[in-house]
DNA sequence: GTGAAAGCGCTAACAA
DNA sequence: TTGTTAGCGCTTTCAC
């Protein structure tokens, strides 16, 4: 059994509340009292009860990130940061995964589970904006991504629609006339898909390019999978594109992989570029042009926000929305410079 | 404040011990004071306190899961292996990153941030052998990789040897002869890179290959760019070879892209094969062939492992060693049958 | 500068 | 079947 205070008391002959004094750093404990007790903790391998400080407390020192799936490489990079920003912040930081499923997301809203820790960095997939009233929970909360936006939570997440529009631009001015989308979700309005759509309609829209729906595929899921069955239709339709935006990296990879496939060159027959900045993006052949939309931002600024609304916890101020900052990240799959057709 | 067992027992007018009967699902209880006790919980929104609850019976229902690092897709997959399996079993997972530093790693085994939790999943990467000592930690402990072994904690890993034999095989089957290695740690015995290399020189002994040293790139980490880099002076050295044998998946991604680059074709002049089965070797162009070393076994068994040792926490069961199976994952950059160079 | 004692919210032995 | 009570190990007033 371990060591308690009371074990470290009787060995260094003085009360629980000296020994809690030196544990503490409580400035008055005279030095020859000190060193007693801090042979005693020696001598026993004294450490003290995280839980039992806890209960007092009332704080964990953890925090939890409930994301879709770490095995989806843009989640595996922000836990990463996240986790990494944490411990600067002497936090520990447990991690759930929802599959991006809507019952699971709200049953992990309302859990007992995360009584465990002080706080909740929330990336929703499943739950969509009428789900806003599940965000109103009794403990504090850090909204991430694209679903639900103005709920009663502080909100971290990037400009999609600037950066979606940046991205097409990026293309437009390369000389592409005609750019096909993968990735957009059917009616989807909000959303990481309905949001990056827009912003590539408002580029298409400003450069005059018609809108054209025989360009655009769907997918629910934004794997490299999809991605690739995506392109296989639009190049079984027969429509005529010289560019891609991807909606995500994953989506874009994939479907630069049936291009290759289908004998189109990238870039030079076909420009491709991507959304996210995965690590990936820089090894792929080509390699792949992306929006980089500031994810080491989301992460510590998610955390340095919960923390803050945990340290606060009595004191109302308004939910805030931060939006990160992004950049195109241009590489060899969509050059700045217009490549001209063999 | 959040409510407590006694304002949910004053609310139904009974003791705190009735109500802990309820929650507790204690069977002995009159149906119609349990009713009461759960028409009380529900109207003042009760949910236990899981801190008071694990300070008493000595559990946390957490475990911890220390890792390099997430964003390393091979660790971001096991991760998200070893929180399902444990959500399965009821339990939560903490996830640390060490970066892969000794010293990080050792102080983590000794830190206070794991009293959070009942026991920790541990893969070193900067430890080594010598640091087994290090291992004879004072709670339960699981550990992963190859850098230790015949440590005093239960160790869930791969067939190295066995695996990159059985790689090496795969491709001296398809008529390969000149098979180079990339990922190779100077010196080193055992850890994945002298334990896999071990198994690559022994399929090359069996076949009758002499082991030539020329053709092996050495690199200490694992990312892509290693891959690539290594590939590239390998390349550079001028040497000839008609297979490559990447250590892990990312080394072969990187390496491959660097062959396409300098015209070499993947598999007729080069096959390559890697080690991991990573999700984004399905998707490579070519499709990476590689071993699937069992990684979901692993992460399964590690859960399971971690949570009988918590369960019956007294008992002193010798540590175990347990070996997950592996197979050959065949795709197109190295097909069985041997391919005839255009 | 140090000690005594209350209590965080819960569980479980024991009583009734 | 239900109530009383003693802690789990710690922090923290309040005395001394």
């Amino acid at each position: 059994m371990a060591a308690t205070l009371h074990d470290v008391a009787r060995l260094a002959g003085v009360s629980i509340k000296t020994v809690s004094n030196v544990i503490n750093d409580y400035p008055h404990v005279r030095p020859e009292t000190r060193e007693r007790v801090e042979r005693a903790i020696g001598e026993l391998g004294y450490t003290p009860n995280l839980t039992a400080r806890n209960l007092r407390s009332g704080r964990t020192g953890a925090i939890a990130l409930a994301i879709p799936d770490l095995s989806l490489s843009y989640f595996a990079e922000l836990a990463a940061a996240v986790i990494a920003a944490a411990e600067d912040a002497g936090a520990v930081v447990l991690v759930e995964q929802t599959d991006g499923d809507r019952d699971r997301e709200i049953e992990l809203l309302k859990s007992q589970r995360l009584k465990l820790t002080d706080g909740l960095i929330f990336s929703p997939l499943g739950m969509s904006q009428e789900d806003v009233a599940f965000l109103d929970v009794p403990y504090p909360l850090v909204v991430l991504g694209e679903r639900i936006f103005d709920g009663p939570a502080d909100h971290v997440t990037m400009r999609n629609i600037e950066a979606a529009r940046a991205a097409t631009e990026h293309l437009i001015a390369a000389g592409r006339r005609r750019i096909a989308v993968i990735g957009a979700h059917e009616g989807e309005v909000i959303g990481s898909a309905g949001l990056r759509l827009r912003g590539y309609r408002e580029a298409l829209a400003a450069a005059g390019i018609p809108f054209d729906a025989d360009i655009v595929g769907f997918t629910t899921l934004w794997h490299r999978a999809n991605g690739a069955t995506a392109m296989r239709e639009l190049l079984a339709r027969g429509v005529e594109f010289d560019a891609v935006f991807g909606l995500n990296d994953t989506l874009a990879l994939g479907a630069m992989r049936v291009l290759q496939e289908a004998g189109r060159r990238v870039p030079d027959d076909v420009a491709v570029i991507g959304f996210d900045d995965l690590d990936e993006a820089r090894y792929s052949i080509p390699s792949l042009t992306t929006v980089h939309p500031g994810q080491d931002w989301i992460a510590r600024t998610a955390v340095t926000t919960l923390l803050e609304r945990i340290a606060g916890a009595g004191e109302a101020t308004p939910p805030r929305l931060l939006l990160a900052d992004y950049r195109i990240e241009v590489r060899e799959s969509a050059p700045a410079v217009e490549i001209s057709a063999a």
